[in-house]
DNA sequence: CTTCCTATTGGAAGCGCTTCCAACAGGAAG
DNA sequence: CTTCCTGTTGGAAGCGCTTCCAATAGGAAG
């Protein structure tokens, strides 16, 4: 039953030409009359041969292996709809370019993820790396990373990033800037923000977006409270708890990130509070989350996917040698926000919704 | 700069031993001396040496690769926590065991879902694969897969696979009997199910056990309403506000996963009806959907990424040769019912809390 | 009719590792 | 002192493929 599956010279043997040729027309190379070339493809069929990629990788020095690492948090799921999207969008790129992906997720808080990176790119010899936030600003570990001989590109890097890798993202700050004007445009004027971890570059530019559009409406960095959160659904939902908690608390609650701004509505919910009629709360990346929570989110979509995709383009150009050196490119991608049902009018005077709002509790 | 990454020769070498020696110590093999292997450990510390992966599948004739199949829909975003939560499972105890992951997602509608599984496993030379429902049941496929020479193992598998394969998942007969117990417990008489996709034979057996439940209770099939949703957000928010148009609604709503009754929360609170005031509402998996949503799901918890890693084990199982032929072993893992927020005491007379839910609207 | 060039083609040498098998050392057994 | 084992060790033959390079065949050019 499980006789010998065909090798490259059976193809050879069968189709009457010289293993190198058969070699040739199975990596499209030139120089082969089509007559031939279609009595190889003929014998290839024949055999139901494929090639060994394992063989493929030894004989030409290249692995065709393309790593994608997520930062997760030690004690957090490590499968948000984040991560999945990017490597959705790589994989299907891989499949299309014929690349292996391999996907990890390495603690960002411990102290090693670095040589955990490192090892686990020496280790499988992979041709590329794609990073994600914080890794994807982390200029050592890139060029640690490219001393193996391993190409990186860079999801949704900031300044540092972009100045040492390819990379691909939106305009964060844009976006940040998007989402506050919409809820300006709504009557709000007291913000609070709930931030990713730090180091988080594009998530920090969020935040800068915000306050330009408030500056624009006259408005200082006092009317926005700034949480650290660490884009957990647990850290939106206690920080929102507090925030409600504050005197003079926000009538409209900006997420760095969909999962947060979930955990601030549940925190609403849990006190009573009407969303979007007391509180208006937005997202950040257009996850499925988003519309899975209720009142759906009002937030900013980010093209993940096709980040993902992007970024294994950006390595398999530079693999080809279309880029060497450090033309660095940056690909930006369009963002948008996107209306749901989280965002709303400001209520008129936020100590009475408050008031109600407990009364009916 | 890129100096040639060192070699096993270079090891051997460099400890002044012969390459096969190296190779023994490398894999752990019998019959060398410990002053000797620890020569060789020493050199390959010092030259930094990492074996090629590449070059040790082609000799050995073993890839090392596992497969994930996951089934997706064509539209619906194919990265639910269900799957994130398998591959997790299934990445580590893979990592442990020196294996290689490589996840797929086919659509199970596609008419040539098997070919696409086939061309995979015969293309990455996989040593086996791990099946999620429904291909966990598709006899002929798992034969086809392993006429490659490669193993397979079930997730979730019914009858039919477990006849055929080695397999992991919870007792699922027993899951939807505990769940509506609960819910029997809370007072609830009618009830409504809303499956997943045809021939996924757990989420089946969940109803089955649903009505062995009531049954125990003196209740007919005609307490329970059987809708067929197919696993998604969205199948469940349509089904269930048909279900809400009912001349005689149910008070107990127990979905066949947890993103279905997310789908069903959603249109709940769409028609301003309260959960679990006037309708419980019940999941299935504990995924951290289950968590987000507002009022939290009480739902079924399964071990899934124990589920994955044990999938991973029992594929190793079988390579190492410990078990042969028709042997298959099947391992059930503990699941509990998890109570939340969304299913509380059934109410009075649901006629008039829907009336008054309208009311309130 | 030469010479040169280009398009084709295949032989042979590895890529870095596993593994078969022969070789050898030393101690136990005869 | 042999013979036989068992425990160690390394030489050599591949695994299935890519790729360097030499070889050959036609034409075009001279």
């Amino acid at each position: 039953m499980t006789s010998r599956k065909p090798t490259i010279d059976d193809v050879a043997r069968q189709s009457g030409v010289g293993r190198t040729t058969v070699s040739r027309v199975l990596n499209g190379g030139p120089n082969v009359r089509p007559e031939v070339r279609d009595r190889v493809l003929a014998a290839v069929a024949a055999l139901n041969y494929r090639v060994n990629p394992q063989a493929r990788s030894l004989a030409g020095g290249r692995s065709r292996m393309l790593a994608l690492i997520l930062a997760s948090d030690l004690e957090a799921e490590p499968n948000s709809f984040y991560a999945s999207a990017l490597e959705l969008g790589a994989l299907r790129e891989c499949l299309a370019l014929g690349f292996q992906l391999m996907t990890r997720h390495v603690a960002q808080q411990s102290p090693d993820r670095r040589a955990q990176v490192l090892e686990l790119v020496t280790t499988q010899r992979c041709q590329g790396v794609i990073l994600t936030p914080p890794f994807a600003d982390d200029a050592t570990l890139i060029e640690d990373i490219r001393r193996q001989g391993c190409e990186v590109a860079a999801i949704s890097p900031g300044g540092p990033g972009r100045s040492v890798a390819d990379g691909v993202g939106i305009d964060d700050e844009a976006g940040g800037y998007d989402i506050a004007r919409r809820l300006l445009d709504l009557g709000h004027r007291r913000f609070a923000f709930i931030s990713g971890i730090e180091g988080h570059l594009s998530a920090e530019q969020r935040l800068d977006g915000l306050k330009r559009a408030l500056a624009e409406r006259g408005l200082d960095d006092d009317a926005v409270t700034v949480v650290g959160g660490d884009f957990t659904f647990r850290s939106g939902s206690v920080l929102a708890a507090r925030l409600f908690d504050q005197p003079d608390p926000p009538t409209a609650l900006v997420c760095a990130n969909d999962d947060m701004a979930a955990g601030a509505l549940s925190a609403a919910h849990g006190r009573g509070l009407d969303v979007p009629g007391h509180l208006s709360i937005t997202g950040f990346d257009d996850t499925p989350v988003s519309e899975i929570v209720w009142p759906p989110l009002t937030t900013v979509h980010q093209p993940l996917k096709d980040m993902g995709g992007e970024a294994v383009r950006l390595i398999a150009a530079r693999l080809a040698g279309a880029r060497r050196g450090s033309d660095w490119r940056f690909t930006v991608l369009p963002h948008a926000v996107v209306d749901r049902a989280s965002a709303g009018r400001a209520a008129p005077r936020l100590a009475t919704a408050t008031a109600n709002a407990n009364a009916n509790a």
